[in-house]
DNA sequence: CTCTAAACGAGACGGTACGTCCAGTCTTCGG
DNA sequence: CCGAAGACTGGACGTACCGTCTCGTTTAGAG
């Protein structure tokens, strides 16, 4: 409901009379119509030209500021703070994990779980894009659950080196491509799952131990 | 190079004159031009209006086949067995799986890398082509590595119980995790990471207890 | 409503079970479905395809038999004695020629007139096509106020050099020009015009005397 | 020859480098490229695309303004001016009309009867359209044979209540007929007897009387 | 407080591809 | 072996967007 919010704030309805929006004013009016299309028909179905056109501007005025689709969606994201997740404090590691897969799968389930699909199509074509993605994805999981293990270290709960081990995202991850090739809504068990019977086995258990051969 | 193969027994230049190609014969050239196409100008290009041109039919006949660009590209997969690995048999638990995770990483880091991430963002709209590319996406790793695991488990080194697990497929959820997030190639010390510091310690622990809680 | 008379004979509905209809019995399924399709789409919008497909049976089985669109529908035309008029015989010149006017502009009034005009427009493509259409337009006038004309003759009405003279069919030839020029229905005014104010007074008057000069 | 008058005027031969045609110099381009495909191809053959193509366009341009093939042809005949026929001015009502008459043959016997036929025939599905064909057609013909009538009332060849009567028409619509029902050319013994067996007689008898009886 | 340069809104432009429909031709196979 | 049924090649349909561009207008900010 990006746009319902603030229906007393919206631009006239012509604006060729009235005074015209420039700058952050005009950005912040494209990124809501695009945030409106990306909930009415999804991502897949996002045009530049039926963003400007609800947007009430030109074509021009989106591409001088976003050269894709992609970008375009990715600043839209942030700016409707769609991907982000709460912070569990339950005070026990299995809760935490347990409610930020939950938290997650329940955004996978909405508009943007599309959106995450669509974009990762689009990984390939632009490098830029590709680390903008990432960056927006990782704080949908990784990022949160770093500051969930570190706080289960504090308690004791985890060793230290757990931080910086490949372990230590393995939830997030699991979660990533169950989404991705089972869709949404992912189910409960599934999470409990991957929780009980992978993650808090593998950050739980003692460091391992290099590999004999390095190959 | 799919069709480079097989010159001699290309159709002729012309359809108009000379017999007219149907049902299987058609349906290969069909098929091949869409790898021609895949490989020359990626999955997000390809169009079936140049698929079709390629293979010197109309798009009509095409559509007769094959309602969307997805499904089309689907069984030119099948066709061209481009999502194929072999099966890794060193009789050694780490080195199979390693030798699985680098063929996969290798594909991924082929035009069939393109098409998974294409094909994924198309999951959403039609369930049924959701789950004709999971059967696909499934045999370049999940069920491999089940063999791999029987295996083990005959010789001893993985016990019984894992293979029915949320465990087994671990490897390979990551890598493909890993792929769609930071694009291939796949450096070679993720694959060992994947394998020494998070699958193995899983696949050889001992069965995990239920959660004292259930929630 | 051709085919509505008779559903009884209609064909079984899926003709790849049970006996194949050959010869006639096709051709009068085929012309059946070309009257259905003239009243329910008009001319311009039939199709040898949507001909083909209500008659249930492929398209080489209509271009076998008519080689294009008009000849199938002068055949069509033909079978349903769309273009048929009655023979007015009032005994008197005037009522006749008028009444014949009227019919004629009725049927210009009914889906004929679009057939009429589609027809007409077909002409230049196939010289025997344009023949066939000439003798079905014609019996729908021309001919028939011959026979009235030869009536009035022998009443005493006309002077028997009328009948082999241009003034005979410009009744006819005024009314399907008002027809194609300004379209269906001919208001009875102007029919009363061509008759009074132009048709009688020719075919009434003395016969012209040649022109002084040849050119 | 309406394009090759001008090669020297003709746009580049590639318009995605320059600048681009707008307004009314595109407008031209594209009715140009459209009278070259009346004269190449004829009106049957004529397509929105071909005519695009010719006018190095995209189809967009060209359904923005024209939304049927008819509506487009109407405004090429009508720059082209190809249905424009002088005014004939002997001295003499006779020879007026026939050279009137022997113009609009020529006229018939060239592309633009084609175009004739094929505009008729789309009559019927557009009112609009079909207002627009006939002042294109009544300037051939109708609206010239007044102003010869008016110069034969003036020299009192002919009574002025002519002028407004249905006869007044009668030699031009009778040829029109002629055309329709049996095509181009017309010949030269059809007009003279149009004319001389018809047409005179009509215009220079006395004024008919009212008939007896209404109906 | 002008005057200029930039940004805006609107939408035309040259293209590409869509998915559908139809024209005619050719193949297959049933009767 | 004929012919019915239907799949084939080819191409036009009219629409939607793409990303660029032009046009006139509005606005900010420099002088």
């Amino acid at each position: 409901m990006p746009s319902s919010t603030g229906p007393a704030t919206e631009p006239p309805a012509d604006h060729r009379k009235g005074p015209r929006r420039r700058g952050e004013e005009l950005e912040g009016a494209i990124l809501l119509a695009t945030l409106d299309e990306l909930t009415e028909v999804g991502y897949a179905a996002l045009t530049m030209e039926r963003v400007a056109a609800r947007a009430r501007t030109g074509k021009a005025a989106v591409y001088r500021r976003w050269s894709s689709r992609a970008q375009l969606v990715v600043d839209a994201c942030r700016l409707g703070k769609i991907s982000e997740v709460g912070l569990p404090d339950t005070g026990e590691l299995r809760a935490d994990v347990l409610a930020l897969l939950r938290q997650m799968s329940a955004k996978m389930d909405s508009p943007l779980g599309d959106i995450m699909r669509g974009l990762l199509g689009e990984m390939t074509r632009d490098p830029e894009l590709a680390e903008l993605i990432r960056e927006r994805v990782h704080t949908v999981g990784p990022s949160t659950i770093l500051i969930i293990l570190e706080r289960a270290v504090e308690r004791g709960e985890v060793e230290p080196w757990v931080l910086t081990s490949r372990r230590a995202s393995v939830a997030t991850d699991l979660l990533r491509n169950q989404f991705l090739m089972f869709g949404a809504p992912v189910a409960d068990e599934v999470l409990t799952e991957i929780v009980d019977d992978v993650y808090l086995p593998l950050v739980l258990s003692p460091a391992p131990k290099p590999p004999d051969k390095a190959d």
